[in-house]
DNA sequence: TGATTATCAATAAATATTTATCGTTTACTG
DNA sequence: CAGTAAACGATAAATATTTATTGATAATCA
């Protein structure tokens, strides 16, 4: 039996592989072929325990003394998310998000690929965005089927994004990337992920100012 | 004493709250004044248990069988976040997603005001994004010193990123929001906050690949 | 060749977070 | 105005995640 069925990686775990991913990449490119859990613990600001937990759920064994194969990790974390056959999905709303991440180089690296553009403007239809046209709102099934694409990127006003999503999922989208701040009501089996930079920006701001709490903490505490 | 400074808020939590503060202020728009954990928990798909403890490390107590005051709510989660006075912050990279960020509308609701934006490329200099005038690096210090700015946003190319947070440092900032897919070295007491597209897209290809495994073993044992 | 050391895997302990239970409060109903 | 039900807070239990401990292994060097 295959142990990857047994047991479903920690979130977490799996929050962090992008970033193993890079990094690991980024030897692969120097040359370098194996690399300790210590080394990368330093480069992540991680605990070498925590990345060895995590590289132990890609399979991966070890080697005492000079820790994994760069590659054979790669091609594991890669499996273990399913970016190792890339992944097409369209983009619906073509504005300043939505351009900027058509542009965004760095998604070849996760196996995403944006193969075609909606938008419902009429000043934007036709246009191209990086060499995608985009394309009217109702192409959406069509392309949908005729590129047996499964996911859709969101980034639409807020106003009208649980109307676009009932419509792409009435096109046949199984999972959505939801830039939108905005929480979507849809069938149980359509899998909803949403980007929010704010929850970001929140955990910032609480650092931020627990900073400032600890100094003005100490200074008062000086002046005792 | 306070409160407030005996413990501190779980991380999940403090991530949590832009999702709560969206929906409050939606609450509060539609002229609703008080609102139970049930009603937010059903709207963000949580437990009401879990509500119920996010809501009481805002220090806010809710009334049985009506739940808490909106607009308390919303004046207490924003002073955790220290959302409650505008933060001023400068962007450097006036690129596709510099632009993007600088036009977002959301940010207000942050409290996160974009008041400046630099960048190296001569073309860029001085033209001006949703109204704010793109400046040269080299007005950098200058424009942290004389706007008392604090945190800078950081969208840059990656080849360069390291060598500009020093610059950003060097110049007086004191928190980082990162949005380079790469991890900065810094002095200990900069604040580095990095925002990953590829986190949250880890998230949703492992829940895809999850839910297509679960489908073909569901397949298979229906076979059986 | 044998000692040394960095590193790994497995297991255990500690910590953090979520979820459940229970008794209490308050608005609403008849 | 008593009974009922929805919702709260506090505390406890369960679960998830991180961190520590221990013993084993393989490269390196005297
Ligand atoms: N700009 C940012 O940096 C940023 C950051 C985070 C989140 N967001 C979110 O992303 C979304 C888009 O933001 P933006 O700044 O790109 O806005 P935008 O107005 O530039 O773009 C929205 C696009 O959606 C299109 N659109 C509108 N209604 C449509 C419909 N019914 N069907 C198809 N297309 C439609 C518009 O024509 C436009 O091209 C918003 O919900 C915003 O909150 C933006
Ligand atoms: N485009 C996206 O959707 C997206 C998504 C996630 C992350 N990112 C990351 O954000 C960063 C920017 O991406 P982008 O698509 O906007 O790229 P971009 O090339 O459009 O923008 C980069 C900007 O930085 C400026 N710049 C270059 N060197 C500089 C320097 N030394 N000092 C100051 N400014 C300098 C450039 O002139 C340019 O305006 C990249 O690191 C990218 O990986 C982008």
């Amino acid at each position: 039996m295959n142990k990857e069925a047994l047991f479903s990686i920690p979130l977490p775990t799996i929050r962090r592989f992008p970033a193993y991913l890079r990094l690991l990449k980024d030897f692969e490119n120097a040359g370098e072929s194996w690399v300790s859990a210590t080394r990368l613990a330093e480069d992540l600001r991680l605990k070498p325990i925590q990345v060895r937990k995590d590289m132990s759920c890609t399979g991966v064994e070890g080697k005492p003394k000079v820790g994994f194969e760069v590659h054979e990790l790669i091609m594991a974390i890669e499996h273990h998310l399913g970016w190792d056959n890339a992944t097409d999905a369209i983009l619906i709303g073509a504005g300043n998000l939505g351009n900027a991440l058509v542009g965004y180089k760095g998604f070849a690296n996760y196996g995403l690929r944006i193969v075609a553009i909606l938008d419902n403007d009429k000043k934007k239809i036709g246009t191209t965005v990086y060499g995608v046209t985009v394309q009217s709102m109702e192409h959406l099934e069509e392309t949908v089927v005729r590129l047996g694409v499964n996911i859709a990127v969101l980034t639409v006003p807020a106003e009208v994004a649980q109307e676009v999503a009932e419509m792409v999922v009435a096109a046949g989208i199984k999972g959505i990337w939801n830039f939108v701040p905005k929480n979507l009501t849809l069938p149980e089996d359509i899998i909803v992920q949403r980007t929010d930079l704010a929850t970001s920006f929140a955990e910032l701001s609480s650092r931020i100012k627990k900073s400032i709490e600890e100094k003005s903490r100490t200074k008062r505490s000086l002046q005792n």
